[in-house]
DNA sequence: GAAATAGTGTCTGTAAGACATTATATT
DNA sequence: AATATAATGTCTTACAGACACTATTTC
């Protein structure tokens, strides 16, 4: 090695990542249980998906996000944002830890979640009220405040909604997921138009949703892109 | 200690501070130069400021940023956001490395920057076309385009430049610190009537600024406050 | 009073909000 | 035919853009 060794003692790193999906109506986010063991911090704890940075499989924070993802999930591409990091002397009890938290938005799984055996129970909970009740692990709590709030945020203004629904989906669905998000009824006629004029819809033609009509069936023009609207649902200036 | 010691190996842990201000019509950056030295990596490149997080010192990462900022710019309450973090294994020769950016906006600053022993020297640079022209260490030259994009995309729709001035300004110094940031040139009465508007600006009474008449001079009501506009600027829909 | 800068007024265009209406399917 | 849902139309409102205009100071 060309450089002297980097020795003195170094903060703890892990990724933590906050899946949400829509379901039922509801936003949901993923949780896993902590390990029942007294040699972990926050036994038995509910907690968001995460673990250390592994230096010898990760190739990058992102790549290891995605192997999180992976195992918890299934899911391969999901929508996924860097959401901010969190570090501090006090966050966990084992030493001065940094955490990097991202974002990912799914389609409602099919499939089992708890279906490999290297992890721990995972279940989605909803959402309710400004959090959710349950006390988390560590800072999660804090961290899942900060991912709603940058995903509410972003719902008046983004096409972010498009990729909690599984493809293809109506307009009337498209609707019903960002009023799931946004906790607040929006007008049809203009969602209709506001999302149309955005050109971010591919038509795949009528779906039968059980309903006493036809409704015409969509899909995400360019699943690596995010549109954004000229202006923001309700036009009162939120913060980020 | 209560439980076990982690003690498999750790990537490296920075915190770079991308800081800004706006002088003689132009956005600036602080960079440092990197000693002069074959043991350190990128020897007497330009760099942003920032270092290892020093888990005895720093309380938290936040804590960390500012103290590379006082120590740089004897700044101590500008305004500071967290911007994202970097990490892999390439882009540190030492070893796997996480740097944790943030990007701070100040009032060009009359003292002298390089004025402490312990600091390498200092020095603004002007943000010319996309990017600087200069290489830069590490992948500061990603990192600093990144604060350059959401820098411009925020100054669209919020009260951000306010930070770059001193107090008191008059609006055409708000508008042509928007005008540098942004690059292109605002509307007189438009700027006016939505920074107005926007109600985050106190009168501090009438000033003199060379001008042939006198300009009514603003300070920020809140400093720990962004205002968001309603709309962005130009409308054009812009990613963030 | 000429020049330069500060500040105002007016008209237009765009897109959202509210709400009424039409269209198509199922029972 | 009644009903539930999909889709469209109309009117209003909010606010930015363009551009012309007035006001105040120095020379």
């Amino acid at each position: 090695m060309k450089y002297p060794l980097v020795d003195f003692p170094k903060p703890l790193t892990t990724v933590d990542v906050v899946i949400f999906t829509v379901q039922e109506g509801q936003l949901q986010v993923l949780l896993v249980r902590r390990p029942d063991a007294t040699t972990e911090p926050f036994p038995n704890a509910w907690a968001l998906p995460g673990g250390f940075v592994d230096i010898d499989k990760d190739a990058s924070l992102e790549a290891c996000a995605r192997r999180k993802l992976l195992e918890k999930t299934g899911v391969k591409t999901p929508y996924l944002e860097q959401l901010g990091s969190w570090g501090n002397s006090t966050r966990d009890p084992r030493g001065w830890a940094a955490t990097h938290a991202w974002f990912a938005l799914l389609a409602p799984l099919a499939l089992s979640l708890n279906s490999d055996a290297t992890s721990q129970a995972a279940q989605w909970h909803a959402i309710d009220e400004r959090s959710p009740r349950k006390k988390l692990a560590f800072d999660h709590r804090e961290i899942l405040q900060a991912a709603v709030k940058r995903l509410t945020s972003k719902v008046e203004y983004t096409s972010l909604p498009a990729f909690l629904l599984p493809e293809p989906f109506t307009l009337p669905q498209l609707q019903k997921a960002y009023e799931a998000v946004l906790r607040r009824p929006l007008d049809k006629s203009g969602f209709r138009t506001r999302a149309l004029a955005a050109n971010f819809l591919d038509e795949t033609g009528f779906m039968d949703v059980g309903a006493p009509r036809q409704a015409m069936g969509y899909q995400i023009r360019d699943r690596n892109q995010v549109v954004y609207f000229p202006r923001t649902f309700g036009a009162r200036s939120e913060g980020t």
